[in-house]
DNA sequence: TTGAAAGCGCTAACAA
DNA sequence: TTGTTAGCGCTTTCAA
């Protein structure tokens, strides 16, 4: 940058202002400047400016794994709203585990990243909260944790598990069984509130033996499935709160040769194209993962300039297909 | 800082020595300042230390595309070898955009990024050489672009495609097909090489109407493969070079009502869960993208460490699942 | 519209 | 084993 003044005859500051365009230059010093810029191919040091402004222009995203669509697209969103406004972004994967979380917020403070946006695990309050401590931006995105102050942005997951099993009830289906994720957790509170919603408004008894959860993942939806499938009278339907519990599913459906839609009517949140083999004989629900990234870096950074009001809940409709 | 040293009544660069262990520093004298730094929560600047020191302990990793489990297993073990040595990544999607990879680079030079590891596109050789010029690190992962000199880390696709030709041959099919990617790209022309060495090696011809290959992605992978079945005889076996090319060969396949594999055989890649439902029907290849990315890591860390010798190609072997 | 001086928080180089 | 001094490359503050 010294070089640059030099050649160009001007100030550092000059120099500074050119490239920043934080206040008025004449065009013809700034036409200079430019061009020993280009001359000495000069890049400017992001960590000498960040160093005396106090502003880093990087994001965190912390997401609980990056081999999930799912999880990347909203990845997609917050990269590219992020991009759009100059800002970098690390992206961290906690694995859902808030000693991992832990470790790369800690990392995050010392980069003196601007913000974060975090997939919160149910026990990230003590890390957030001390992450607020050193005032960096924060938004939650997707699920919201007990104790923490923030915006968040996230599908309406309640009333997609009830336009779910409404669209399930309006085919004729009665005894309906319910595979999710761990009820203790936020979204899937959300989730089996909704079903229980649909069924009782629609006069429906929702019997406990068919409400079967566990963790996330495709193993658990096999089991879970399988113990269904084992009931007599059969379930004439399932609702599934989620994807990859789906895949599991719809195996155990398909070894017990269960013809969907035929013997049994399947409606399942769809995040994840290993799914798309099955999409046709489904009625499914997707959240818009994509606007959710976006949204979440769009308030954030929102924030970081300086946007002022109490934290907000944004959430988004998600897009429901009938088969 | 200051206020550490001042409180544990050291100078500012014992309070530096015992943060980054690097020169001996007295165990109480040690302990007295982690016990200050504890108590005052303070957490060092990485922008200020990373201004004096020149090193900024980041790196970037540049992938074609995140929603895709290949890519995303690869930032997975790059992800997992750079935080056990103490750096943090930064992610790009390049969607195979050289303009937008290009913007990316500029991006990471400002950072100074200490190293980048890429999954370079086709046109990337004048970003990636302006990036030699800043003394960046630089590692090529899957593919080699030309007139780039760096390490270079990735699956040994002709290896592979040798393997799930042979294979096919063996089970009795002499009329095989080809469904690949673009052929002038590096992987493309490796594993054209690899099947037809197979095939003569084995004496049998390689009909040219039966090579098919078009861009990436199921659409291709759909047309290319009603292309064959419209011919007649129509051959015994397809070799697929790409997940994504023979999710869309598959939904041919079943459309046509051939049956895997007894009406036809088929072999591919297979790196992404969306394949997992007919993976049990096929002759499968997959390649080590978890190991991949992170070797490439490792090797972009051990030459910032000052690892010397010629740039190397390392080449892993793939993993073959044949039914 | 431009500049001079000071300093962001840390570490390299040298010294004791 | 510990400390002093200088300075990394930039932006803030104040001044012209």
């Amino acid at each position: 940058m010294k070089d640059v003044a030099k050649r160009a005859g001007v100030s550092l500051i000059t120099v500074s202002r050119v490239i920043n365009r934080s206040s008025y230059v004449h065009a013809d010093t700034r036409a200079r400047v430019l061009a020993v810029i280009e001359e000495l191919q000069y890049v400017p040091n992001r960590m000498a400016s960040s160093l005396r402004s106090r502003q880093t222009g990087t994001l965190a995203l912390l997401l609980p794994t990056i081999t999930n669509a799912f999880w990347t697209t909203i990845a997609r969103g917050a990269e590219d709203e992020a991009e759009s406004r100059g800002y970098s972004v690390f992206l961290c994967n906690t694995d859902d585990d808030p000693a991992k979380e832990a470790r790369y917020l800690d990392v995050i403070v010392r980069h003196r990243v601007d913000g974060v946006v975090v997939v919160p695990t149910s026990e990230s309050a003590p890390a957030l909260c001390r992450l607020q401590r050193y005032e960096v931006a924060l938004v939650q995105l997707h699920r919201k944790v007990a104790g923490i102050e923030s915006d968040i942005v996230r599908g309406d997951s309640r009333g997609a598990m009830i336009a779910l099993t409404t669209h399930l009830l309006a085919a004729g289906c009665q005894r309906i069984a319910y595979v999710g994720g761990p009820p203790a957790m936020f979204m899937g509170h959300d989730r089996l509130t909704g079903f229980q919603e649909a069924m009782t408004g629609a006069g429906c008894a929702v019997c406990p033996e068919l409400v079967k959860t566990g963790p996330f993942g495709p193993e658990s939806g096999y089991a879970l499935t399988k113990d269904l499938l084992a009931r007599s009278p059969r379930p004439e339907a399932i609702v599934i709160t989620n994807s990859r519990l789906a895949l599991g599913a719809l195996r155990a459906l398909d070894e017990a040769g269960v013809r969907i839609p035929d013997d049994m009517a399947v409606a399942t949140f769809y995040d994840i194209p290993a799914l798309d083999p099955y999409a046709a004989r489904l009625t499914t629900v997707t959240q818009p993962a994509y606007e959710i990234g976006r949204l979440g870096v769009r308030r954030l950074l929102d924030r970081i300039a300086g946007a002022a009001g109490p934290p907000e809940e944004l959430i988004f409709p998600n897009h429901i297909v009938a088969h």
